[in-house]
DNA sequence: ATAGTATTGGACATAAATGTCTAGTGTTGA
DNA sequence: TCAACACTAGACATTTATGTCCAATACTAT
């Protein structure tokens, strides 16, 4: 049998860590990001990460204490580029709704400041977590409100103002993961579709009335 | 050293398979769909789901070559469920746009024809897996263009047709994901302002103008 | 230089997953 | 009745995780 011989940095084929390249926390934290986005939570392991980084595997209990930590850190991170960035750029002044409308675009489709994919992995983890799911709903929540209020401030109604920050947010999402490798310029060009496209310029003739027929179906309870 | 001594039901723990009660493949199929949607593609293991059934693990490989031969069941299984019943309700007749919508909505709701939950559930499989993926953009390729022809045979235009057939059917995935508990009445409350909420009804007074506004700027090529 | 601290590597223990093999049990029909 | 078939249980081999421990190494400040 073989002896136990600890063999060290002995290894060519393992980079080693000299002149200050140094694997960090935030290194960790960044291929967890990585692994998070491509490949889901599940897939977020220490070994595969460690792999990665080049260096071995016990060395990333010094940064966290479990994996569970590391989880932790991540969804927090999240929670402070995303969630913050949307919602500033919905409370950025502007002059008309177009222009706020714009912004808001601008900075979900905008890699630099907000990650559609990381917005996407993390929902997926929501439904694997409570803890990840009461997180997202109190993000969604606050994003929607914020685009909401962007709305009443360029004299909507409440609830007009709610369904077009519904629809706004949802449509990015749904839109965005079907077509996430379409150009920018062709993106922003939907954009007054789906804000503008039903202000009747392409409506069919018989919208008015048969919404208006609906509406009262509603009301006195005989829904189609 | 123990010997190996095969027991074989000698276990009272374990419920026996005797009178007419045995699982069977379809068994095996529907567990797996549970875990999926619940946990995740990640967690459809062989071993939770035989303990579930109250049978061995190795029955499995009975009915199934492979855990991914489970997989490509369960995916041909959602095809045939999901996808054909909201084509058919998009291409049955209807007299009015509004009476088709309402098909098309009440299909997705209906628990008894369409899962949301296991449509969810796919498209997180999705991100994973590249056969997947392939599968699920072909069905919403599939699905959109059925919902825009609806509209088309509604006499809308084919670009107005395709925007709405993309807000009818991106809406449904968002809004029922954050609000899937919300009652049926309530959410059909919501269509028209989705369907019609953008026809100047609640529109903002200066909407239209800024639309125009925009839609030169597009043009133009300077983009706010 | 060198002591002290920060960081890493590898052995070890343990658990959970997949898949194979084979002996055994229950059911069915000639 | 009893042979053939359908199905199941458990042993086994292998792989891949997580987490702990400690010796060894690199860096930093005196």
């Amino acid at each position: 049998m073989a002896q136990i011989v600890p063999l060290h940095r002995n290894d060519p084929s393992k980079t080693p860590l000299v002149g200050n390249i140094k694997v960090t926390r935030q290194d960790w934290l960044n291929v967890a990001k990585d692994i998070l986005i491509s490949d889901g939570i599940e897939q977020v392991k220490i070994l595969p990460m460690s792999d990665r980084l080049g260096v071995s595997r016990s060395s990333f209990y010094w940064y966290f204490k479990t994996r569970q930590d590391l989880l932790d850190a991540l969804l927090d991170h999240w929670q402070q580029t995303n969630t913050a960035a949307l919602v500033a750029k919905a409370n950025a002044p502007a002059k008309t709704i177009t222009e706020a409308v714009n912004q808001v675009f601008h900075c979900v489709v905008n890699p630099e400041i907000f990650s559609i994919p990381f917005d996407f992995a993390v929902r997926d983890w929501a439904r694997r977590s409570d803890k990840v799911r009461a997180v997202l709903h109190a993000s969604e929540d606050t994003r929607i409100a914020a685009i909401q209020s962007m709305f009443q401030r360029h004299d909507y109604a409440q609830i007009e103002a709610l369904t077009r920050a519904r629809t706004l947010y949802y449509m990015q999402n749904g839109y965005n993961d079907a077509d996430l490798q379409e150009p920018l310029e062709q993106r922003m060009k939907m954009v007054p579709h789906y804000l503008y496209g039903f202000t009747g310029r392409h409506a069919a003739p018989h919208e008015i009335e048969d919404f208006r027929a609906y509406c009262q179906a509603v009301q006195t309870g005989d829904t189609p």
